[in-house]
DNA sequence: TGTACATCAGTGAACGCGCGTTCACTGATGTAC
DNA sequence: TGTACATCAGTGAACGCGCGTTCACTGATGTAC
């Protein structure tokens, strides 16, 4: 044989989460319907429960696996590395978020549509996961030389800032055609060098 | 009598758009139910048909309803008023999104929804919608006398970025709890203040 | 290697339910004289 | 003002459909000897 029975069920288990993946684009998980998915992936309704115990039970595994996807992309941003200015961090992240989307889109396709449409619970968790990212973020940037001038208070304002805008660009990046994935890249580079130009001019002209 | 025939009908009409924009909070247009609708209201489902062809015509008005809200808003803001200075203009920008929000709550959560989750017609509508917004705002700028030295590419990147955080700030508006509006607006206006510094020294660093 | 049995991914019929929409109706409101 | 008729917002029965989930089943894959 050529494949285990173990792998061809993980394989359809694959294809569920796919086709749920793509079933979920332009509406959302509200409207997920079981045999919509059946009927993509190529099995009968009934299959479906030898895989997930019910609908809500593959909602929760969809965000998961998104979840798993979004973290794996701040790991990938706070990788230290050589950096020697926040431009160059900027830069490296705008990449890095480009990158993660691309392998990722459908993953970052759903937490943008859930995020504003989903479940009250889901939209709460992608919202939390947003917030740890700030507060990481502030975490980071305040171990920088050049960040001694802000305040606690400055540091929340930047980093929510630079958030909100990288948050923007996967938005762009997932509802945009993908040739827009250049141009999209360039004006987040842009808007975080004029972001980054006004936090470092912040207190010498408020303070 | 107290009322018409043709006041009753109105209210009613009225009955059955708020309770759609009502149900479509925490889920979406896509999965608004006539009969949900109905019972909301008080009517039998047969009766929505003497006001509306079909769900889809429902979905049509709620779409132009919160457009004219949210062009109520765009318009307010650009009313040409005392402005001496960026950060007034920003501040009292805040201030008028604010109220408008506060005022139609249910339209720009609506939209906020759509904007991600909806029909791709009424994506693109509310896309194209935002963006005409950034060229307007783009337009305004470029008559201030501080504006001469930005490029016409500057001037497309500082709107878009204001244009982005105004839309952000609408969005913690509708989905947070509405104690947290002054926090909201706070943030941006501190968050403006900094993106038009970042503006004020564009050139200066970059040219 | 061959046989007898166990496992279990996928099948197909069936359930009760809510859906959008149609139709002929009712009876209060509105109008013409 | 009173009467006879028209309008039409809302009613209630009915339709066909897709939904999530249950159940007993089949038959290929896997295992024990």
């Amino acid at each position: 044989m050529t494949e285990t029975r173990a792998e061809q069920k993980e394989r359809t288990r694959r294809a569920i989460l796919d086709a749920a993946l793509e079933l979920t684009e332009g509406s959302s998980l509200a409207a997920l319907s079981l045999r919509g998915i059946a009927k993509q992936v190529g099995i009968v309704p009934t299959a479906f429960y030898r895989h997930f115990d019910s609908v809500d039970a593959l909602g929760l595994a969809l965000v998961d696996e998104a979840f798993v996807s979004l973290r794996a992309m701040l790991r990938a941003v706070r990788q230290p590395e050589a950096a020697d200015s926040f431009v160059a961090i900027a830069d490296a992240s705008v990449d890095i978020l480009v990158q993660h989307v691309r392998a990722a889109r459908a993953h970052f396709a759903f937490l943008a549509r859930e995020r504003a449409a989903g479940p009250t619970l889901v939209r709460e968790a992608i919202r939390r996961e947003i917030e740890l990212c700030e507060h990481e973020l502030a975490t980071d940037l305040a171990r920088l030389p050049d960040a001694r001038a802000w305040s606690a208070a400055d540091l929340r304002t930047i980093s929510g800032l630079i958030v909100t805008l990288m948050v923007d660009a996967a938005d762009e990046l997932v509802s945009g055609r993908p040739e827009r994935e250049d141009t999209v890249a360039q004006r987040t580079r842009t808007r975080l060098r004029m972001v980054l130009i006004g936090a470092l001019h912040w207190r010498s002209t408020t303070g």
